[in-house]
RNA sequence: GCGGGUGUGGCGAAAUUGGUAGACGCACUAGACUUAGGAUCUAGCGCCUUACGGCAUGGGGGUUCAAGUCCCUUCACCCGCACCA
């Protein structure tokens, strides 16, 4: 009887003991193996976890029998909101709860019986690792990445605090229902932007996926056009606005400034100061998906101003609307109603001018045609010709230019919250903005804070923290209350671990060198433009500085799927549909768990959960066990084909498959090759030795406590994860003979075993004089006959 | 709204990339063995039809000797949207 309780903590302390997955920095043929890191939030480890784990654990395993010296490292990211949400509710310090939850979830991350090196101790939140998540902050100030500036939070006014997006829920406070509001504050930013283009093109060389790929293009947003100068009339004042269809120029009837346009102040008239005010308010109050969706009416105010077109001299009202974003291209658009279709509907409701500059039916028209109203293109019907008239003459007179604009954003690093990385910064009345000393990291975050929420920065009321000593001065100066983003923490962690120890720097570069980029990185992709981006910039930018010599931190990057609950739906505390690991684990074990989630779904898919598939693995793993505990000592050195055939087969089979991290249909392979041994085994025959050590070998990856239990069994030596995974021998698969489909138009009439090496003459032959086929052909004219080699005939008949 | 994706039996899924749709498994049906078991083994199993055969990869159209796979169109569902990570 196989008590999988006793056997899996048997090979689980004889792996720890022996070390048997530590990896060995000597040698050459490395994999760096990651996944990403878990959140320690909700104390558990919950089936996502398992199955993020879990599966490419199988690939690690493969990896290293087929002779890889396997770095597969885990840590904690363990800063964060829902720590600290978790205290305020509780009154549990989130230091506390968090090193709890790690505590917790080592325990379970080490019942599945991974591969995993512990021996590389990274933990966002301990001082070792923070002090040097402080100095990359440091390192992108000094090479002028990060700065500061005034930007929205979400405000609730009752709370008095800023509020996640998560704890907004439909324009309302989640804690007391008070409508929240758009509030600006002085915050970091990392300058991504910088790196735009370069993140945009660096996607060519990485092995990803192209859905993956693609989010990213689309979220950088690359868009060319030109930028054009419009002066304020009566004022001496200038703004700029981004446009990819500067050929339209002359078509420009009014400019659009965003609401939170510092610009909008300076220029509105007294007359208008009053609704432009309420009207800026009212954005105030908007989320951003909102404004910009194209089927709420369009709403906005005029601010008594005028901007002189710098093409033909008109004077165009200037308004404000919240479909323009301050925070893309450069929070202002010149407006051409008769070819754009946000303009059009804005004019027409408000009743501005629209002037036609391409010929056109119906307005408004996007499409291409002559030109008209626009002097100098009068009569032009190229747009790419158009604009460069444009912007020729923009440049000669310096009211524009040609320009590219990003989507993307610069990255807002300030938090103002308490469980997080202290930002290294004081703040000095006599030298300004001072960044920490380096040889002063890390700077602490401090145990006894009040972070109850009520309108400050949880730090600014530690007077301890607050108040400190202008490292240029001497002088009584105050440190910086953010914290950093917690992605901040996550963007290097991966350089971090073949080097944790290290007090020195925060990796050595001859070690990271060697180690990295990461092979392979296993993570949902929900990730793709947030933390994936952010990770990418960190690399570029360290490269930049002299710390790194490669340009992309991740090579290869699978996504696993979502693990559904059993009725399809996500699974969630609140709807009580969850499944735990643990609750698997103690009723079947943890090689059943791990195969069942590798044979029940496609990985990148994922799926609902389904208990008898569970179950239906637990029966396939007993009769694979059941195979080796009946076996009693044939030696025999005869060999069968057709196990032979099956054998080498799925041999092949499974090496490519979990390549391609398809370990659903590995196991298939496996399954039947367990079907020939078993069918074989009920005739009364006794299945010679090499045929188990073969499947002990193959099944290694996916249930390795089992197969460790019957490698002995077979009278081995542990480990059986320091064997050679199984060889397929070609010449085992070669066949005499195929099934030769006849289809008559294309339906299939009739099949017939040929040798191989039939000729296409004979195939032809054979399958015209094939009686079924004959019934189908009788009477009719031949047409056509494709003949595919070692495949079908297909006969057209008319 | 913008962006990305998915759709194949009763169910989870396969399909060497244009060449026998449904591998493998679940569920189901029948049988065997039984010191009755939610055990094990054997066989069957897309749908319609007694059969011949016909119909099937969300729907409609197209290209092709041949389409789950390529093209057009349409419907349904799911995910992300910058302070959850």
């Amino acid at each position: 009887m196989y008590d999988f309780k006793t056997v899996e903590k048997k090979w689980q302390k004889y792996w720890q003991e022996n070390n048997t997955y530590k990896f060995d920095k000597d040698r050459k043929d490395k994999i760096y193996q990651l996944e990403m890191f878990s959140y320690p939030s909700g104390a558990k480890l919950h089936m996502g976890h398992w199955y993020n784990y879990a599966v490419p654990d199988a690939w690690s395993r493969f990896k290293r029998m087929t002779g890889y010296n396997v770095f597969h490292p885990m840590g904690f990211d363990a800063f964060g909101l829902p720590a600290e949400n978790y205290a305020i509710k509780t009154g549990i310090h989130p230091k506390d709860s968090t090193e709890k939850n790690i505590e917790t979830m080592i325990g379970q991350i080490n019942a599945i019986g991974g591969t995993f090196d512990w021996n590389n101790d990274v933990i966002t939140c301990h001082p070792e690792y923070y002090k040097w998540t402080q100095w990359m902050f440091l390192q992108l100030y000094k090479h002028g990445l990060a700065y500061k500036k005034e930007a929205p939070v979400n405000f609730c006014p009752s709370c008095n605090t800023v509020l996640a997006n998560e704890q907004v829920v439909a324009g309302e406070c989640e804690r007391c229902g008070t409508t929240v509001l758009r509030k600006n504050l002085s915050q970091w930013f990392f300058k991504i932007t910088d790196y735009a283009e370069e993140l945009l093109s660096g996607l060519e060389t990485l092995d990803w996926p192209e859905k993956t790929k693609n989010l990213q293009r689309n979220w950088i947003g690359k868009s060319v056009g030109a930028s054009v100068t419009f002066a304020i009339k009566n004022m001496d004042k200038t703004f700029e606005v981004f446009t990819t269809r500067v050929d339209t120029l002359y078509g420009c009837t009014y400019c659009v400034l965003a609401p939170e346009s510092p610009l909008v102040d300076e220029i509105v008239t007294n007359e208008y100061k009053e609704i432009v005010e309420a009207y800026k308010l009212k954005t105030a109050q908007i989320s951003e998906i909102d404004r910009t969706s194209t089927v709420k009416e369009k709403t906005g105010v005029f601010t008594g101003a005028y901007a002189i077109n710098p093409i033909n001299g008109h004077e165009v009202p200037i308004w404000i609307s919240d479909y323009v974003l301050a925070t893309y291209g450069t929070g202002a658009v010149m407006a051409v109603p008769a070819h754009d279709e946000r303009d059009y509907e804005f004019a027409s409701k408000f009743d501005l001018e629209i002037i036609p500059v391409i010929s056109a039916k119906d307005l408004p028209y996007m499409g291409n045609g002559k030109y008209i109203n626009s002097e100098q293109l009068n009569g032009l019907t190229d747009r790419e010709e158009a604009k460069n008239k444009v912007i020729q003459q923009l440049q000669k007179i310096g009211k524009g230019s040609k320009t590219t604009t990003y989507k993307l954003r610069d990255w807002l690093v300030s938090r103002q919250r308490y469980w997080g990385a202290p930002i290294p910064i004081i703040y000095c009345d006599k030298c300004g903005v001072v960044p920490v000393p380096e040889e002063d990291l890390p700077v602490q975050l401090p145990y006894d804070v009040e972070f109850t929420p009520d309108g400050s920065s949880p730090l600014a009321k530690s007077s301890e923290f607050v108040n400190c000593t202008c490292p240029k001065c001497g002088q009584k100066a105050k440190r910086e209350c953010d914290t950093l983003d917690t992605f901040v923490c996550s963007s290097w962690y991966y350089l971090r671990y073949p080097d944790a120890f290290n007090t020195e720097k925060p990796f050595s570069k001859e070690v990271v060198d060697k180690m990295l980029p990461v092979d392979i990185y296993i993570g949902g992709v929900e990730h793709a433009c947030m933390h994936l981006l952010y990770a990418r910039f960190f690399t570029k930018a360290l490269r930049d500085m002299g710390y790194l010599s490669f340009d992309e931190p991740f090579k290869k990057l699978v996504h696993q799927g979502m693990i559904l609950a059993a009725d399809g739906e996500k699974m969630s505390k609140s709807k009580g549909n969850t499944v735990s690991p643990d609750e698997y684990i103690e009723k079947f074990g943890s090689d059943v768990l791990r195969t069942y989630l590798m044979f029940a779904f496609n990985y990148i898919d994922g799926g609902p959960w389904n208990e008898d598939g569970v179950k239906a693995i637990d029966k396939f793993l007993t009769r694979v066990y059941r195979l080796v505990e009946q076996y009693n000592g044939n030696e025999a050195k005869e060999r069968y084909q057709d196990i032979d055939y099956v054998l080498n087969n799925t041999i092949k089979s499974v090496r490519t498959d979990i390549e391609k991290f398809q370990m659903n249909t590995s196991i298939a392979r496996i399954m039947e090759y367990v079907n020939i041994l078993t069918k074989y085994n009920s005739t009364g025959r006794e299945i010679p030795k090499y045929y188990l050590e073969q499947l002990t070998l193959l099944i290694a990856p996916f249930a390795p406590h089992q197969a460790e239990e019957m490698w002995s069994l077979l009278g081995h030596e542990p480990s059986v994860h320091n064997q050679p995974y199984p060889e397929f021998d070609e010449t085992k698969l070669v066949i005499s003979t195929y099934e030769m489909v006849i289809q008559v138009n294309g339906k299939v009439r009739a099949k017939e075993t040929m040798d191989i090496k039939t000729t296409k003459e004979d195939m032809e032959k054979i399958a015209l004089a094939n009686e079924n086929v004959q019934k189908f052909t009788a009477g009719k004219k031949i047409i056509n006959i494709v003949v595919i080699p070692g495949k079908l005939v297909n006969i057209v008949v008319k």
